[in-house]
RNA sequence: GGCCCGGUCGUCUAGUGGUUAGGAUGCCGCCCUUUCAAGGCGGAGGUCGCGGGUUCAAGUCCCGUCCGGGCUACCA
């Protein structure tokens, strides 16, 4: 049998790291064992639906690569994909049906106050807190019948069985065990007649022919209900693969206080989605060994159950950004420039900087023009400051002063190079040389300042470099000087010399 | 409170009874060099949570204990 995985996210909000990585297992899963990967849309909890949130489950996935073969948008044969719709069908209600006649559900009438008091009992009394019954489990029909004749809203619980042992086999913990007796009857159909999750998702696994239910670890404790379930109704239980979840640095569960935590921002903040895959796919799984650096191929291939890892780890954002900056210095200067474009034409890009980092998106602006000026000296640009960045959102700042007429002076390196003695005099001596010049190579420029070393004795190269450098650029720091002159040419280099040339005395 | 899961350098991890406990990141240093990076090399950092046991031999198996986490909704 083919294997058959599911993602099924609730639209409750935008993807965070955490859940998107759980997609990407089940899809490298699936690509894995050749497979399928269907999206479905829990859609159970109405008054939980955030607008745009089934728009930024697809931007995720998509962004990341993470593919499925059946989905709302692709079709398939198991459809439809959207819960609600699936209600709307009556799918559910048929199977809860199924389950009343059978006795392995019933009908409580309970009032919220009613099971508010009954847990207010349980807590006093350090009971376990949970509905094991209460009047309705074991209800005669009549009461029943008099409690629906008058009218009552109900929900449909299921019975799971007393003083047994209820087990699971999970593949990456392996045998987990429960005493039955602390197990409370789940809600399966809510009084107004939508499914719970619990319910819905069990039901569409089975339907959709699901092999393994992959899902994150808080899905333990309920477990031992989806499997009773299963049970009821004599299917065949998938394999439960609970994830290891992915914690914050202090320990705690990832969230908002932890910095970026949402999939789409991580993309705004300039990470590129083959960096992201690598590093998410390493938390929580490992390829065995010593390999750390997986394209999507070397996953697929790589990814298996094994791997997987019983504890959680913790989102280390240093290590992120090595890795992207792996990324990054990995593309061609054509691609990196393509990327850049899509970056900052992105609305997302400047509502991420915006309030973080003003000046950052002003350098990202100044980029954007300078590629739309003139995209061959920006791919120049880009090229040369690729092994200084470690994101997209730093290439604004690193490439400013090549698209600045007048670069700011970095007042400390004015202090030290230009106010040395023959900076005025190496200016000129540049000056001269590049009259007249359209281009210069980055081995004329090279003949250029060797030869001006050589001219005044100078043992080192420094002495000319860094007051050229500061000259040019206004900083102390950069690429390599003669790439960075060739680059610039001739008529830039000209009105920076001589607006250098006044801070010389 | 109850139930369940977890625990190897700060962090991600390799490890499936015999290793000087390996790699990566971060940190420090050296080399390269026109600066900063990148790259190369090296260093510090681990009593494998703790205590018992089993065994000639335990990070690896067993028990206990501590700590961390999850669940305990008509949310997923």
């Amino acid at each position: 049998m083919s294997v058959r995985v599911r993602y099924a996210p609730s639209p409750t909000g935008s993807p965070h790291v955490g859940n998107i990585r759980d997609a990407l297992f089940k899809h490298l899963f699936a690509a894995h064992h050749h497979g399928t990967h269907l999206l479905r849309i829990e859609d159970t909890d109405r008054t939980r639906f955030v607008e745009g949130a089934i728009e930024d489950i697809f931007e995720s996935l998509h962004w990341l690569g993470i593919q499925w073969q059946e989905g709302p948008d692709k079709g398939g044969a198991y459809g439809p994909y959207i819960q609600s719709e699936r209600q709307a069908e009556g799918i559910y209600d048929r199977y809860i049906e199924q389950l009343l006649e059978a006795g392995h559900a019933y009908k409580a009438f309970d009032t919220s106050e009613e099971l508010a008091e009954m847990r207010e009992y349980q807590q006093i009394n350090k009971q376990p807190i949970g509905y094991f019954g209460g009047v309705w489990r074991d209800a005669s029909p009549e009461e029943v019948a008099q409690a629906e004749a008058e009218g009552r809203p109900f929900v449909v619980r299921l019975k799971i069985p007393r003083d047994q042992t209820i087990a699971i086999e999970d593949a990456i913990r392996g045998r987990i065990e429960w005493d039955s007796n602390t197990v409370d009857d789940p809600v399966l159909l809510k009084a107004d007649r939508m499914p719970t999750y619990h319910f819905a998702a069990m039901v569409d696994d089975h339907l959709m022919e699901i092999t393994h239910i992959i899902r994150g670890e808080e899905w333990i404790s309920s477990a031992p209900k989806h499997a009773v379930l299963f049970d009821a109704f004599g299917w065949t239980r998938p394999v439960f693969v609970h994830c290891p979840v992915i914690k914050g640095k202090d320990g705690s569960k990832l969230s908002k206080r932890h910095g970026d935590t949402r999939c789409l921002d991580f993309r705004a903040a300039g990470i590129l989605p083959e960096a992201l895959r690598n590093f998410i796919a390493l938390i929580g799984w490992s390829p065995g060994g010593d390999r750390e650096i997986l394209n999507e191929a070397e996953l697929i291939e790589a990814f298996d159950l094994g791997g997987l890892q019983p504890s959680s780890g913790v989102f280390d954002l240093d290590k992120l950004t090595w890795m992207n900056g792996h990324y990054l210095r990995a593309c061609t200067a054509e691609n990196l420039t393509e990327r850049l474009k899509v970056f900052l034409a992105h609305p997302e890009t400047a509502r991420y900087w915006e309030p973080r980092d003003p000046e950052k998106l002003a350098a990202l602006h100044l980029l954007k023009e300078g590629i739309e000026k003139d995209e061959a000296y920006a791919r120049q640009a880009i090229e040369l400051e690729r092994e200084r960045v470690t994101s997209l959102a730093d290439f604004g700042e690193a490439t400013a002063f090549f698209f600045q007429d007048e670069p700011p002076f970095d007042e400390k390196a004015v202090e030290k190079w230009l106010r040395v003695d023959h900076a005025g005099d190496l200016i000129r001596f540049l000056q001269a040389n590049l009259n007249g010049a359209e281009s210069v190579s980055v081995e004329a420029c090279e003949a250029m300042l060797r030869g001006y070393q050589e001219e005044k004795g100078f043992e080192k190269l420094g002495p000319v470099v860094h007051p050229t450098r500061v000259a040019l650029t206004g900083k102390t720091v950069g690429p390599g000087l003669f790439e960075l002159m060739s680059v610039l040419g001739p008529d830039r280099m000209r009105a920076r010399l001589s607006r250098a040339l006044e801070r010389t005395t």
